[in-house]
DNA sequence: AAATTGTTCAACCGCACTGGT
DNA sequence: CACCAGTGCGGTTGAACAATT
């Protein structure tokens, strides 16, 4: 074990959110480095934050593909048939949505599925039998909705690029499973024609020259290997 | 208007994987 | 082959904000 390491790891690291002026930092060195040498970005940008935290930083919230606002219903969709079918691979599931990050979906299937199993123990309730409530099951290992419902797919999943094929005995409609969840035609509150995903960028920053140059390269890419890997397994 | 409760989401943590030496 | 550093992923936390009482 080196002793320069040591020293780097006694220093005490920057935590907890993010200023501007380290957003602009961090911007303007991952366009110059490229967007995985984030140790070394970390180091040579003098921002005192681990290369972990500039690249959850950059990849979360400040990469220029990405898309803030609310889901679109279309998004809202996807993100339950593909968890549906893949689980918590919520990299993956990201891959597929454009402009949305795994935290981002994981949070909005966090906040979702909570919301929408206490809405359905509060409508089977008071005389419920059933075992394994949906809201006390940890994330990860929570009992398919969707699946347990068995059905088909629903039409404007359809529309998103997903094969009917592939699902399996198991699969399922979302518009079923969305019901079963006592889901209204609306989420949320919102018609499905309401909703709109805001492309403006957040901060109040000027949008660094840099960032034309990467935000050519985009960071969600179609899987190559995964498409293929559909085709052949049918998934 | 203030207090309480619920929701959202940025950020951190730990572990696993990968590539270099 | 073993070790190490860097990276990526999934789970979790907690602060800020919104809604409700």
């Amino acid at each position: 074990m080196c002793t320069r390491r040591m020293v780097m790891v006694k220093e005490e690291m920057r935590r907890g959110p993010w200023t501007e002026q380290e957003d602009l930092q961090l911007a303007w060195f991952a366009a110059l480095f490229g967007e995985r040498r984030w140790d070394f970005i970390a180091q040579v940008s003098g921002l005192n934050r681990t290369g972990k935290s500039c690249r959850m930083r950059w990849v979360n919230y400040l990469h220029p593909s990405l898309k803030r606002g609310r889901m679109t219903p279309q998004e809202e969709c996807l993100i339950l048939e593909l968890h549906s079918r893949w689980g918590n691979r919520w990299s993956r599931i990201a891959r597929r949505l454009p402009g949305r990050t795994d935290n981002e979906i994981k949070n909005y299937w966090r906040t979702h599925t909570r919301k929408k199993a206490q809405e359905q123990k509060r409508s089977c309730s008071p005389s419920r039998t059933t075992t394994s409530p949906a809201d006390d099951f940890p994330i990860g290992s929570e009992p398919r909705a969707e699946a347990a419902a068995g059905c088909h797919l629903s039409s404007s999943c359809m529309s998103l690029g997903l094969d009917e094929d592939s699902h399996g005995a198991d699969w399922c409609s979302m518009d079923q499973a969305w019901n079963e969840m006592g889901m209204p035609e609306a989420i949320d509150g919102r018609s499905f024609g309401d909703c709109k995903a805001s492309n403006a960028w957040p901060l109040s920053m000027p949008s660094p020259p840099v960032w034309e140059c990467c935000s050519s390269a985009p960071l969600w890419k179609p899987d190559e290997e995964e498409e293929l890997n559909s085709a052949a397994f049918g998934l």
